[in-house]
DNA sequence: ACTATGACTATTT
DNA sequence: AAAATAGCCATAG
């Protein structure tokens, strides 16, 4: 038994179709990550979201702990990612044509242009 | 049951 | 505009 049994607060057609079990809830992370199209991201606040969640730190815990996932397309609200990983993810955005903005001290994805979510 | 921690975010300085 | 503060949800010890 999870918070995630609990009815859904959400519109969310995601939503709908799923009981809120925990595993199905890493299951749905996995599925709408997976369904970010190249060149679209999606934060981790908007993620959670569209699943009904108020929850991004969860779902950062699900994607740190995920292997196959397009991991670049889920980002902070700011428009990067894990300073770690950034130079790496960098590569995809350019092969995937991500909006990007450059400021004058680096690179930030333009989050308003990329974000996309699954009504699009 | 309580505290600490984390691939988070919004607000306030 | 950068940095600190405070919420936030879930997990682990």
């Amino acid at each position: 038994m999870s918070e995630f049994d609990a009815e859904g607060p959400g519109p969310s057609p995601w939503l709908e179709e799923r009981a809120w079990v925990y595993e199905e809830f890493v299951e749905a992370v996995h599925e709408l990550a997976a369904a970010i199209p190249p060149g679209r991201v999606m934060t981790y606040g908007s993620l959670a979201a569209a699943l009904g969640s108020r929850a991004p730190r969860a779902v950062g815990r699900i994607m740190a702990h995920s292997e196959g996932l397009p991991w670049w397309r889920v980002v902070y609200a700011d428009g990067h990612v894990l300073p770690h990983y950034w130079a790496e993810a960098i590569e995809h955005y350019r092969e995937e044509g991500t909006p990007l903005l450059e400021t004058r001290d680096g690179i930030r994805i333009d989050v308003r242009v990329a974000r996309w979510s699954p009504f699009d």
